[in-house]
RNA sequence: CGGGGUGUAGCUCAGCUUGGCUAGAGCGCCUGGUUUGGGACCAGGAGGCCGCAGGUUCGAAUCCUGUCACCCCGACCA
């Protein structure tokens, strides 16, 4: 390919609107042109990229034995009403209507059509297990779309449904999965990409696992022990709190205490510890407003997605009004009305005596003991983990919080959607039975964008050669010198014999500058220069994008060094 | 959905507070020339319904009202 023909154009300045790295450099490297809000269109730049992860993909499915399908973007209500996901899912599902009035979907997952591909046929246990995936667009009408290709409204994304016949069988390959995952991200050059453990949210089913490269770009929160192996999405992170000095036990008292809002404001009013103060946090349900407390310590944050599955239904922040049974910076849970369901975390037990709201405007209580003043208390986890906490896994306090974007997931179902869409097998004693599903997503787009946030420098994206949109970048200074052309046009040529993927820059009236500063966007690995200055000593100029090698190479020695070089480089990263 | 911000050339932006001639710059693009190892220089040129609609005014990119779109933070999110 030469450069001078490559549909797309790169830009000197960084795009206004551009937070981050990857979406700065792959717009100003004409790798993607933004079409409206989270939905872009691919130049031939990225599509190379996106291409080659999706054959690593699929070869990696293919190993697992994985069965690629198709199935339709487009699907009628009905299947969604079965599994009851028409209803259930928000707005993110695009809902219509064609021609004839009847309601559609756009397809943002596709358990349902999974299950209905096969429901009929896989009526015996004997073709158990099996595995379909398919690569194909989604659409999700994301609440806020950001950080260019991260997360975007419509993207590609490699989705598996496997079938069994016993929770076990599920298991070992769910382990296969798994390591076909980690494989796969290896193979596309971003061996550091983690699992954690996590929620499992509107998916339904219980073991799940996110594989996550950390970086500070990434949207979710992660927590890592430093001491072991525990890793977990904060949303799935279990809350392991001692509190071993518990204090002196106090008498109950209350006090005023005005003007104070807020935890902070009342523990420094009162000269109490925070870390023996009982903080309200107050939610509501989303189906009848109705109220919801979580009591945490006061340097606690409530995590809300432990909250959600403990109360079993969507809940907001609350907007506390005039009339609601609670008052607003004065909640306790000592005399709170009994018309508010509330939860006690795990980090206020043990604590002898709290400062806590009493529910009276202006007042609060200290010297409360949770389990001598209250009828009954019963503590749930439902803290947000912080920096240096205890690790469930080892015990240690060395639990720390970093970033990371989810590349990958991977889900056991269950039956959730075989019971509700009524898929059923016979087993061996002539018994109906419904399969166990497991599901696999990996999104390629955003896969893409992830390996240019963690390969890049100030100039460009440094790509894996597995998955580069060249291999070889070529450039001719000055190809209007007839000497310097023909070796640069020979070397092009045979280049490619030799099956090597070259982008050839032979732009005459382009100065040196402006060639490398796009050689430095495309981010081919290898950077070949043929020059005047190079043919007088009869070398060309080798050096990879990551500048481990920069080295002049003989010319009658260039074609082997170079092949060397490639195959070395993609060893490096397959082995 | 809540808070903040922005819409002017393909890109990055100035002009708007205090209304006034044919609306500007840099980059990019076209023509010619000089250049040629890290985004050159000279000369000429094309390219704008100043997001959209309405209003105020002799006159609106600028003031007012509405509306749409987008960006950021939060909420939400397999």
């Amino acid at each position: 390919m030469k450069l001078k023909n490559l549909v797309s154009q790169r830009f000197k300045e960084n795009p206004s609107d551009a937070q981050i790295a990857s979406h700065a450099l792959m717009v100003r490297g004409g790798y993607m042109k933004y079409v409206g809000n989270g939905i872009f269109s691919e130049y031939p730049i990225l599509r190379r990229i996106t291409s080659k992860i999706e054959k690593i993909i699929r070869e990696e499915m293919n190993a697992i034995d994985g069965q690629e399908v198709l199935f339709p973007v487009v699907m009628p209500a009905d299947l969604w009403e079965e599994s009851g996901r028409y209803n259930s899912i928000g707005r993110e599902l695009v809902r219509f209507e064609d021609r004839n009035r009847s309601k559609h979907v756009l397809g943002m997952t596709h358990e349902e059509a999974a299950v209905q591909l096969v429901r009929e046929y896989a009526s015996s246990y004997q073709q158990y297990p099996f595995m379909i995936y398919q690569i194909q667009r989604k659409f999700r009408d994301e609440a806020r779309p950001r950080a260019g290709m991260i997360r975007v409204r419509e993207f590609t994304m490699k989705d598996a449904y496997s079938f069994h016949t016993s929770q076990e069988d599920l298991e070992d390959y769910y382990q296969k999965c798994y390591d076909a995952y980690n494989r796969i991200f290896k193979r596309a050059g971003i061996p550091e990409v983690v699992t954690v453990k996590s929620d499992s949210g509107m998916m339904g089913g219980s073991v799940s696992h996110e594989y996550m490269l950390l970086t500070a770009a990434g949207e979710d929160t992660i927590v890592l022990c430093k001491e072991c192996d525990y890793r977990s999405n904060m949303e799935a992170a279990e809350n392991t709190v001692i509190n071993e000095n518990a204090g002196e036990m106090e008498e109950l008292a209350c006090v005023e205490t005005p003007e104070c809002k807020t935890i902070e404001a009342v523990c420094e009013f009162l000269h109490k510890d925070i870390l023996a103060s009982c903080k309200a946090v107050v939610y509501q349900k989303n189906m009848d407003d109705a109220y919801v407390v979580a009591f945490v310590r006061g340097d606690y944050e409530v995590n809300e997605t432990k909250l959600r599955n403990l109360v079993g239904e969507e809940i907001h922040p609350a907007d506390i009004t005039e009339d609601a049974p609670i008052v607003a910076g004065y909640i306790g849970p000592y005399g709170i009305s009994d018309k508010v369901t509330y939860y006690v975390d795990l980090s206020l037990k043990g604590i002898n005596s709290l400062v806590a709201g009493a529910n009276k405007e202006g007042y609060h209580y200290t010297g409360l003991n949770l389990e001598r003043d209250l009828d009954k208390v019963e503590y749930v986890d439902i803290a947000k983990v912080q920096e240096g906490g205890i690790c469930p896994c080892c015990g240690k306090p060395s639990l720390a919080i970093s970033r990371g974007i989810e590349v990958g997931n991977i889900f056991q179902l269950g039956t959730k959607y075989t019971r509700s869409m009524k898929m059923q097998y016979m087993d061996k004693d002539n018994k109906l039975q419904y399969p166990i599903m497991g599901c696999y997503g990996i999104g390629v787009g955003r896969l893409a964008a992830s390996i240019c946030e963690a390969k890049h420098d100030d100039y460009g994206p440094i790509w894996p050669i597995t998955i580069a949109p060249w291999e070889v970048h070529l450039c001719c200074m000055r190809p209007d010198n007839e000497d310097v052309r023909k070796v640069a046009d020979g070397l092009y040529e045979d280049l490619q014999k030799q099956g090597v993927e070259v982008i050839y820059d032979d732009r005459t009236s382009v100065r040196a500058g402006e060639m490398f500063a796009d050689a430095d966007l495309i981010g081919a690995p290898i950077r070949v220069v043929v020059s005047p200055r190079n043919l007088k000593n009869n070398v060309v100029e080798v050096t990879t994008r990551d500048k481990s090698v920069k080295e002049s190479v003989a010319l009658d020695q260039a074609l082997e060094f170079i092949t060397g070089l490639k195959k070395q480089m993609i060893e490096a990263i397959e082995n």
